[in-house]
RNA sequence: GGAGGGUUGGCCGAGCGGUUUAUGGCGCAAGUCUUGAAAACUUGUGGGCUUUUGCCCUCACAGGUUCGAAUCCUGUACCCUCCGCCA
């Protein structure tokens, strides 16, 4: 959410913003329904003086005859200023946040700009295959009865891969526990603000699972429920940043994506995620390093298991409509021949905290909106695709990644006999 | 699922129809003093409109009663205690 006084002092930039986010909004019509707004707020205003007043004098029928036509009245303009209101935070809900300078433009995947490369991408001397195939052969992934069971991409892990998946949460939420971030296990059955609030609503609706006639939706990342810790509170300059490595199942519908990866584990309905949460000051540049921290946390990740990885800086038409800077971190899966996103790092600006409610008292006595940041730590299964295509050996075996063989107590995955 | 009790500013805590413009304390910030710090003192410390004076809103949230609501009524959310159920 921006705010209507900034949207009003930077109508083009926001204009601007929203046709480079392949969004349309309309700013004209916003400032109108503000124009109104105002006026009706001076009216209400002049009458609830004029009740004020009124009820400091002395009681005769006269006066009370006088404040009943006042209540009236001001009910009247208020009834007016409520649907003003609605209809102005309904337009303001729908305008995205305005991306930082050095955000390239572009209009899709084309105008992200590559800015990092590190490993080295394997190269076989047999016919790889692919992680369906190996996960069918080891007895890894049962993905048929996950579809019996659970339904289109469903799935079912099997033998070393559950012990692997559970390996690599806890290695990545125990190794951001030590860099100083507060573990943290959030909940996946969630409100319907904490949704508003990150930004999901009103954009990707379609998208989330909602539970029978409750307020309760099933979280599609734990950026949302942790993002909301602190909605409706003031919080400390001094104690900020706050960083959270935040662990929760994470439930996606995929409605917009239908016919898209429809085979193995890339895109699932249900998955694990570690998630790098902060909140922090209202300050860009301090922002900046805290996404550059973010980013680096993700991809120790990847280098500690030996996982060749791209980074993207993300074009303005590839952002979603909280963000104002993106990178995405892209692990090589050689079944695909090509990097999958596997880690999507993130700058909020006040976009989230606004919405939220999220203050903290800055040291000159003054209250702010925090800035908000996340950053993928690890989401599995996606990342045993790429764990068992890079690693996979010419007799069909799989290797473990060293830094995962003490916590799972095997180094290979051999086929069964 | 049932029965009670509660929710007041950053925090603690008064107030329970009209000098409340929300006592008081703590914390925080600025200033005075000081070589510096502490202490002490002064001022400030929710949001909005106007941006000169000021005005309006704000006591969990949403309605209602009243000339007038933090205060009375209704609903909702959350917290606490107990009973039931339960991994």
């Amino acid at each position: 959410m921006l705010s209507i006084g900034y949207i009003r002092q930077n109508k083009q930039k926001v204009i601007e913003a929203a046709k480079n986010k392949n969004r349309e909004v309309d700013i004209e019509k916003i400032i109108k329904l503000d124009d109104q707004r105002l006026v009706l707020i001076h009216q209400t205003q002049s009458l609830r003086e004029e009740r004020n007043k009124l009820a400091k004098e002395k009681i005769t029928e006269a006066i009370k005859t006088k404040g009943r036509e006042l209540k009236n009245n001001l009910k009247k303009l208020e009834d007016q200023l409520t649907v003003i209101n609605q209809q102005l935070n309904e337009l303001l809900s729908y305008v995205p946040n305005v991306p930082l300078d050095e955000v390239p433009i572009g209009k899709d995947a084309s105008g992200n700009k590559e800015i990092k490369k590190w490993g080295t991408i394997p190269k076989f001397d047999f016919q790889p295959k692919s992680h369906i195939e190996l996960g069918k052969l080891l007895d890894l992934t049962d993905l048929e009865r996950g579809a019996k069971i659970a339904g289109f991409r469903g799935y079912f892990l099997k033998n070393e891969l559950a012990l692997l998946h559970f390996a690599l949460i806890f290695y990545v939420f125990n190794k951001l526990v030590k860099k100083g971030y507060t573990p943290i296990i959030a909940p996946a059955v969630i409100k319907g603000f904490t949704l508003f609030g990150s930004g999901q609503f009103p954009w990707g609706e379609q998208d989330v699972y909602k539970l029978n006639d409750d307020d309760a939706y099933l979280a599609g990342t734990a950026e949302q429920p942790v993002t909301a810790y602190y909605s409706g509170e003031i919080l400390n300059e001094k104690d900020l940043p706050k960083k959270f490595v935040a662990f929760s199942p994470c439930f996606r519908k995929e409605a917009g994506a239908y016919g898209k990866d429809t085979k193995g584990l890339y895109r699932l309905h249900e998955f694990w995620k570690v998630e790098q949460v902060i909140i922090g000051k209202n300050d860009v540049d301090e922002a900046r390093k805290l996404h550059e921290e973010l980013q680096k946390n993700s991809e120790e990740i990847l280098q500690d298991l030996e996982l060749p990885y791209r980074v993207l800086l993300m074009c303005t038409g590839e952002m979603g409509e909280p963000h104002i800077k993106k990178y995405d971190t892209e692990t090589w899966m050689p079944s695909r021949n090509a990097y999958g996103e596997t880690m999507s790092n993130s700058i909020m600006g006040d976009f989230q905290t606004r919405r939220l409610n999220i203050k903290y008292h800055k040291n000159d006595g003054k209250t702010e909106f925090c800035f908000s940041l996340n950053n993928t730590a690890l989401a599995s299964p996606r990342i045993l695709i790429a764990i068992l295509e890079n690693y996979q050996q010419k007799d069909g075996s799989v290797l473990v990644p060293k830094v995962l063989q003490p916590m799972v107590g095997f180094n290979q995955i051999k086929p069964r006999l």
